[in-house]
DNA sequence: TTCACTGTACTATCACAGTAGTACACAAGG
DNA sequence: CCTTGTGTACTACTGTGATAGTACAGTGAA
């Protein structure tokens, strides 16, 4: 479903958060599927099955998951808007802060812009014309 | 100098090293000048002197400044250059992070280049001809 | 010298986040 | 009933960040 980065400075409980918005924003998981349980997707990610739980339970308060005890976990009716809604607003607030920052460093937000462009035209085969 | 932002998640002494790195890389620091004591930058951002003190640390590991001791602490000659590369490959790195988490909830790259636009058109003053 | 400033070093304490381990509670099927 | 799977709750350990206090060392001026 994702890869989840030990080395980050984000928690792991974070990654698992943001990976299944993610899957579920992108269309990869439809609503009333189930997701992986807690101990099936610890023992894929290979981390503890509470850091695992914790990463649900903030799912399931946020309504993107709903668990049923005993059975598992299922993605709601709602959470692909949901998740569009959260993972947009994320990004551009993060890109917000980027650019306050490298404003803050002298360094003006056309750099930025240029440098979004060479990583569209490198590696990534995004091939959007506009 | 800069502010401190108590509420966020980035530590107080990275915070000191990230505001003094920006002010160096964007001119307002020279070479040769003197940057506040522990004990005058502690008193300036309301934290412990010990605090202000981790930060110079690294910044001086870093060959940011130079410490004399009992005189204070100044600018290195080469700050700026190692400032400016700093900062542009930490918003780079932070910048292709924000690319990839994009990528992954199905945003277009194309999507995060048109808010740059509507930010530099929309608050801010940059009023930089290039 | 004395004093006031500077940076440095060290220990101790506290709070918090992250993780791990263990045990318990519910559902389904043999 | 028992077993196996599920989610949940609880405690404990660890590392990091921040603070506080104290003490020491170098510089420069009165």
């Amino acid at each position: 479903m994702f890869r989840i980065d030990a080395n980050s400075d984000v928690p792991v409980f974070q990654q698992i958060v943001d990976g299944v918005k993610s899957a579920i924003a992108r269309g990869a998981c439809r609503p009333g599927e189930a997701i992986p349980s807690v101990r099936g997707m610890a023992a894929e990610v290979l981390v503890n099955p509470n850091t695992v739980a914790k990463a649900y339970r903030d799912l399931e308060r946020e309504g993107v998951i709903q668990t049923q005890r005993g059975k598992g976990l299922f993605v709601s009716p709602d959470a692909p808007e949901l998740c569009r809604e959260d993972r947009r607003n994320t990004v551009l607030r993060k890109l917000n802060a980027l650019i306050a920052e490298a404003q803050a460093a002298g360094i003006p937000a056309s750099e930025l812009a240029k440098a979004i462009g060479e990583e569209r035209a490198s590696d990534h085969e995004q091939t959007e014309p506009e």
